[in-house]
DNA sequence: TCTGGGGTCCTAGGACCC
DNA sequence: TCTGGGGTCCTAGGACCC
């Protein structure tokens, strides 16, 4: 008899983890003058707070002025994106150690599938109670945790547990903890959409489980729609997979009000592509749609893009491309006025040439039976599994390398 | 309220193909 | 030459996430 760790599931055995305040706690950690002080890190705009600064009404995104208006003491400091790059890399590392089914959502929060390690491991609670303090002791990071059935309500109930929290929703209770939730906590409610939903009378989750999907359609269109019907009635089969990889490479630089002339553009495009060039390189990725992105003095945004013949990673080729786009963008610069925003990405991102990431440092490109092979025993190794079958990696659509382990 | 640096997904129209 | 249905790709914009 044998179970699958993925697939359907009837307990709550996936965790959502994720990093408290990230990088205000690691602003934290690395200086203790900051610990138990309110912190904000990034002066124009706040790219995150300490719960100090929470308490005040600081809020993540909120102009930097505001903020300090809301909290006089709040400590100001400029962001360390490579601090927390590492950060992230080291939590990332604690996650596989705990299963090897992580896929990461962002910098600072991840999925983790751990329905298979009940016979290793234990309860997925009890998984989590010592994830959280495994954290702590080996980065001095703080982790919240939302254990469920589903990654959706995995996510909520991390959401709710905030902060340095663990909250686990037992499956005959879901609906009992979803329906009462205002509307904003369903997974792609932002304020437009909150909105249009006020505006039908609904608020909380349960009463957008009371109307029938055609008005959902109707007032969202069928993507939001379909997806807010099944989130609203608790239907998320998604599985947690690994080896998702992205599908546009970017980086962008604000620059301040005024008058830019296009030497001056023409300066940030070069520093641009070459970074983005570099990290397509870097991460073995080739992308045949150029995105050029702008903003204005007065928040309108504007995008242009161009898809090439073949993939490329290679600063000339993109260069040429961003700096067509831009030329075409021209007219817009001038009417518009101010330019406070220069954007590049590539997309379309191929699948073949790169790297296919793999548990446990096995990689693929593309799928090897051998590298699958690695990716095992490495499995075998660290949790013991007396038997192991192995699963399909498909592209980025699959889990990669699912033990499955004897009842 | 007036701002960061990353990303994802969806929509809608047009070009083009069979 | 006109007309129809179905599909993919590209472009631009919008909403949303952390």
């Amino acid at each position: 008899m044998f179970v699958r760790i993925s697939g359907t599931r009837t307990d709550a055995s996936i965790l959502h983890a994720d990093l408290d305040a990230f990088f205000a706690s690691v602003e934290q950690r690395d200086n203790p003058t900051l610990q138990g002080r309110p912190v904000i890190v990034g002066g124009g705009v706040v790219l995150a707070a300490s719960y100090e600064a929470k308490a005040m009404g600081v809020r993540t995104a909120m102009g930097g002025r505001q903020a300090l208006a809301l909290c006089p003491d709040a400590v100001v400091v400029e962001p360390r994106f490579k601090a927390y790059t590492r950060a992230s890399h080291d939590v990332f590392e604690v996650f596989r150690d705990t299963t090897p089914l992580v896929e990461g959502l962002s910098i600072d929060e991840a999925f983790l599938d751990v329905g298979g390690l009940r016979r290793v491991s234990g309860e997925p609670a009890q998984i989590a109670a010592r994830l959280r303090a495994a954290v702590l002791e080996r980065v001095g990071l703080k982790i919240t945790v939302g254990v469920a059935r589903t990654k959706f309500l995995a996510k909520v109930a991390s959401g709710v547990a905030k902060p340095d929290g663990l909250l686990v929703v037992e499956p005959d209770r879901e609906l009992e903890f979803l329906h009462p939730l205002p509307v904003q906590r369903l997974w792609g409610v932002g304020p437009k959409t909150t909105a249009k939903l006020h505006a039908l009378g609904v608020t909380t989750v349960g009463q957008v489980a009371g109307l029938d999907e055609a008005t959902l359609l109707t007032a969202l269109g069928q993507g939001s729609g379909r997806h807010l019907h099944a989130l609203a009635h608790n239907h998320d089969p998604r599985a947690v997979q690994v080896g998702k990889r992205r599908g546009s490479i970017g980086s962008q630089h604000a620059m301040g009000r005024g008058q830019h002339s296009l030497a001056e553009i023409d300066a940030i495009v070069i520093a641009l592509v070459e970074r983005v060039g570099g990290r397509m390189r870097k991460a073995g990725r080739e992308g045949r749609t150029v995105m050029l992105r702008l903003r204005f003095d007065d928040f309108t945004r504007a995008s242009r893009s161009h898809t090439l013949a073949r993939p490329t990673a290679q600063t000339p080729v993109i260069l040429e491309a961003v700096r067509d786009l831009v030329a075409t963008a021209r007219p817009l610069i001038r009417d518009r006025g101010g330019l406070t925003l220069l954007g590049i990405a590539v997309g379309n991102l191929d699948d073949e040439d790169g790297q296919l990431e793999l548990p446990f440092g096995a990689r693929s490109a593309p799928v090897r039976d051998a590298a699958l092979d690695t990716a095992m025993d490495g499995i075998r190794e660290r949790f013991g599994a007396a038997s192991l079958t192995r699963g399909v990696l498909v592209g980025r659509e699959q889990r990669a390398a699912m033990p499955i382990l004897p009842d």
